[in-house]
RNA sequence: GGGGGAUUAGCUCAGUUGGCUAGAGCGUUUGACUGGCAGUCAAAAGGUCACCGGUUCGAUUCCGGUAUUCUCCA
């Protein structure tokens, strides 16, 4: 069976069990701080778990794209090395959610273990004997009982030989430290060979990470809430939540010992053998570098096509890592020293393109960003490898390399430490691993602690009135103050700052999202006023950063915004949509948005785009957005409808929604900017007035940046740049080519500057040869010694240029600026080395005539000081030194 | 968010106890050789040593700040 029916199938199974089929959420997470991707298909689903969110279907199912490549999971280091380990992969599940409130009603533990056991035998047609489950058995220190229940539909299916019972580690499922778990049951599958099943029992080997005997299918029955003290809850709702690996399960459906064998990754790996001229399955390090290359590009790719750029901090440098590690596994065992991975992709898209279009729509844009970053890692590779060369040249009798050498490379070159040893065990020299271990935990120390915020506890002023409420409490798009009060706050302490974070009943205050930053404001009680200093959503929770602890938490208060910055910003963001609409008219279809800052003071823009804008292309945008503002079209806001409308009106999708998302829709002339947004705007676009891009510039491999302005801001930019322009041709006379007038005098100054370095370097040769002509004879030496009024830096060349006239001379120059007096001496090369002359030497004797000190070496000398008056005596003493 | 680097000719980069008048390769221009091109040889042009301040007799070099950029950690 191929990939793409097995996937295909499973949806269309459940489908038949009136489940509804969904498309896997994005695998970049926005707007939850303690994720960066999403590393299980039930993530976005969590808000279904925890209540937050109405359930709409109560049966779902869906194929979800997962990176596991930091936090809890991190499988990054182990991809490659085995068969079975990667960072991203497609977990097949399906759900039920408890409330049934929709089309279908909800199921539990029967229907869930029957569906897994249907599918399995009926659909997939896998061997009945391959496969054992296992079921919780129960756990003392929680006061639970084993889950009979599982345990007695199981018997139904298979004999009791095959069904085991779990501890708590492998058959209690919990999401985090608290919050929604329960027991669950796990499908295994044992694909060895019949005679090595003979030799051990496959019940012998389940949980034993044994490469061919692999748990295959978790069906988690959700039935409990972990509170803070460790307690169970049993909950009101009970969820089915299962999650299978795809990768998986293809291997044992294609009868094939490796995920890499499967028909998902050899097209992959036969372009990469044929790209390296090495074929798979013959040594053993390009096997690896071919799976790692196989594996990476695959979660690289789709990182990308969800929006999250290679970068150097946060989620964009997780996905730079996982980039490097490919590049750098090529480059050492399959001798790729050119970019490569990008000519894997078209094989990539081809694969996976139908199911997920989101990779097909952006291949370009995709292969150029990740052709860059090849390219510039490359780069540090190569001034690695330099480094380390000229290390080793000049300490040519160390054996070993200091660790902090080795720490330096890899910290600061960004060089990584497994090259630094390839690279050393070839030349036959060890490093200091400890001493690399050390700086780098001392690295990762420095950063814990000043990464380090401690939060308070919450303090509750008052429960939440209303549990059910999701988004109700923000009432900021209709006005900007409101009487509440507050529901909780805490105390946030970082390494620089204090500063509190407040939750209100309502609020008129927006949240940063969408690139529209937080509003300001003020939160006042009769007995004292809060300011509130930014604003952030934190768990679909809108948190107010004040600089005070309230001191009278009880009181009713009014919330006020800071009116104008949120009408600037409104101003702003309404038009951040005009131009992005402009810019899809005027440079094409391919221009997405690829993020946004909106603030009181600018728009800042990024979109893919592959060459630098012209200034006619600019000025175009600018002219469609300025009438479009003319137009004063209204704007027609569409709060809280199905995600499917939206795309009916011909919204522009950003990176996907998460399933059950109702979104929110902001037009402006329906058939110009139709936008999902969650952000402010301008009721018809005459508020915005004048619409100004000040630069256009590139950031990344095929992301253009755009900064503009809106209203007074724009208006004085104009008004700034024609008073320059008016001040310069007042200057120019008003000439009628002010242009051209400015060029002329640029060349002419340019011909002039030359012309005068000529003249004064021929006045220096002049200087020069009626100073040596005058000069004194103290036996075989020239003296010269003489006041000039040169600048100190033309003095000193004046010197240089008697020293190397030739003859046996030394030479005094005095100059003088302000107050300031030197002293300059040259001494030609040869009086150097016949007389044993030294103008350093010379310099320092004679320095205290002038009050000052100085120094030089033995040639040219300079000294500095305060007292014109020692001049002559300062030549004298110099002459009686040189006789 | 924290740490460490880097910024020198159009490009890639050298430049240590602060001090020769700041260099190389490639590229550009010119000339010579050649019937022409490619090529070889010769020469020239091209630098506010990122910016601002400080220390010093003297700063590309040392110190502080700013900008840009790379990199590691979180």
């Amino acid at each position: 069976m191929k990939s793409i029916d097995i996937r295909k199938s499973f949806l269309a199974f459940f489908e038949s069990k009136q489940h509804k089929i969904v498309p896997s959420a994005p695998m970049v997470v926005k707007n939850d701080p303690t994720l960066m991707f999403t590393n299980a298909g039930m993530n976005q689903f969590k808000d279904l778990f925890l209540g937050n969110t109405p359930v709409v279907n109560s049966r779902v199912a869906d194929t979800q794209k997962c990176l596991r490549v930091s936090g809890k999971h991190n499988d990054l280091e182990e991809v490659g090395h085995d068969t079975y380990h990667h960072t991203m992969f497609e977990m097949l599940g399906n759900w039920s959610f408890g409330n049934p409130s929709g089309i279908s009603k909800g199921y539990f533990k029967k229907e869930a273990i029957g569906y897994a056991w249907e599918l399995f035998t009926k659909v997939y047609g896998i061997r009945q004997d391959q496969l054992y489950v296992t079921v919780f058995e129960g756990d003392k220190q929680d006061g639970l009982s084993a889950d009979t229940e599982s345990y007695n539909i199981w018997k139904q299916y298979l004999p009791e030989s095959r069904i085991l019972l779990g501890s708590k580690k492998d058959n209690f499922w919990e999401m985090g430290e608290t919050g929604p778990c329960g027991p669950c049951s796990e499908i295994h599958i044992d694909i060895r060979t019949s005679e090595e099943r003979e030799k051990i029992p496959g019940n012998e080997l389940i949980n034993k990470d044994h490469p061919e005997v692999i748990e295959i299918w978790n069906l988690v029955f959700i039935e409990f809430n972990r509170l803070a003290n460790g307690k169970l809850m049993p909950l009101a709702a009970k969820h089915v939540d299962t999650g299978m690996g795809f990768e998986r399960l293809a291997m044992v459906l294609q009868g094939v010992r490796s995920n890499y064998d499967t028909d998902i990754f050899a097209p992959i790996i036969n372009e990469i053998a044929k790209l390296a001229g090495i074929s798979y399955g013959q040594i053993k390090e390009s096997d690896i570098a071919m799976r790692v290359m196989a594996d990476h590009v695959r979660a690289v790719a789709f990182a990308i096509a969800d929006g999250q750029l290679p970068s150097n901090n946060g989620a964009g440098y997780v996905i730079r890592r996982i980039l490097r590690r490919a590049v750098r596994y090529g480059f050492t065992f399959l001798n790729f020293e050119e970019p490569v991975l990008y000519k894997i992709l078209p094989v990539l898209v081809e694969e996976m393109g139908d199911v997920f279009p989101e990779l097909k729509s952006q291949s370009n844009f995709i292969s150029q960003v990740i052709r860059e970053e090849e390219v510039a890692f490359l780069r540090t590779l190569d001034h690695g490898i330099k480094k380390f060369d000229k290390y080793i040249e000049t300490h040519p009798d160390k054996k070993q390399i200091d660790g902090d050498f080795a720490f330096e490379l890899f910290d600061t070159f960004g060089f990584p430490i497994d090259l630094t040893q390839l690279i050393a065990r070839e030349k036959g020299i060890t490093i200091d691993m400890e001493g690399f271990a050390k700086g780098l935990n001392a690295q990762k120390t420095r950063s814990r602690n000043a990464a380090e915020i401690d939060a308070g506890d919450w303090i509750t002023v008052r429960e939440q009135d209303n549990p059910d409420s999701y988004h109700e409490d923000f009432v900021g798009f209709q006005l900007l103050e409101t009487i509440t009060n507050i529901k909780k706050y805490r105390k946030v302490v970082s390494s620089k700052k204090t500063s509190y974070e407040v939750i209100l009943g309502t609020t008129p205050f927006y949240a940063e999202s969408g690139g529209q930053v937080g509003d300001r404001g003020t939160l006042s009680s009769g007995n004292e006023t809060l300011q509130v200093i930014d604003t952030k959503k934190e768990n679909n929770q809108i948190v107010h950063i004040v600089t005070s602890e309230p001191q009278f938490p009880e009181s009713e208060l009014l919330a006020k915004v800071d009116e104008k910055k949120r009408k600037l910003t409104t101003a702003n963001h309404s038009a951040t949509h005009l131009m992005h609409a402009a810019l899809r008219k005027v440079l094409g279809g391919h221009v997405e948005q690829k993020g946004s800052l909106v603030n009181e003071d600018k728009v800042r823009f990024d979109f893919s785009h592959f060459s630098k804008m012209t200034g006619s292309e600019i000025k175009e945008v600018e002219r469609i957005v300025n009438n479009q503002i003319r137009e004063n079209i209204s704007g027609d806001i569409k709060q809280d409808i199905p995600m499917a409308d939206a795309q009916e009106m011909g919204a522009i999708a950003l990176f996907g929604e998460k399933y059950g998302d109702k979104v929110r829709v902001v037009s402006f002339n329906p058939d110009f900017s139709v936008e999902l947004c969650g952000g402010t705007h301008v009721v018809s676009t005459g508020n915005i007035g004048f619409f100004k891009i000040l630069s256009e510039s590139g950031i990344a491999a095929g992301v253009r940046r755009i900064e503009a302005v809106t209203g007074e801001k724009a208006e004085g930019h104009v008004y700034n740049q024609v008073e320059t322009l008016n001040s310069i041709k007042d200057l120019f006379k008003n000439q009628p080519d002010t242009l051209l007038a400015v060029n002329n005098v640029i060349d002419q100054r340019h011909r002039l500057e030359k012309e005068i370095k000529n003249i004064q370097k021929k006045q220096a040769l002049q200087t020069a040869d009626s100073l040596i002509n005058s000069a004194e004879v103290i036996s075989d030496i020239k003296f010269v010694s003489s006041k000039t009024n040169l600048e100190f830096n033309q003095a000193k060349s004046l010197a240089q240029k008697i020293r190397s006239s030739g003859e046996n001379i030394v030479t005094i120059l005095s100059t003088q600026n302000n107050e300031k007096i030197n002293l300059i001496i040259s001494i030609s090369d040869k009086l150097v080395a016949s007389h044993g002359l030294n103008a350093g030497d010379i310099v320092k004797e004679i320095s205290h005539y002038i009050s000052g000190s100085g120094g030089g070496q033995p040639f040219l000398a300079t000294a500095g000081g305060k007292d014109a008056s020692g001049i002559e005596a300062a030549f004298d003493a110099a002459r009686t030194l040189i006789k």
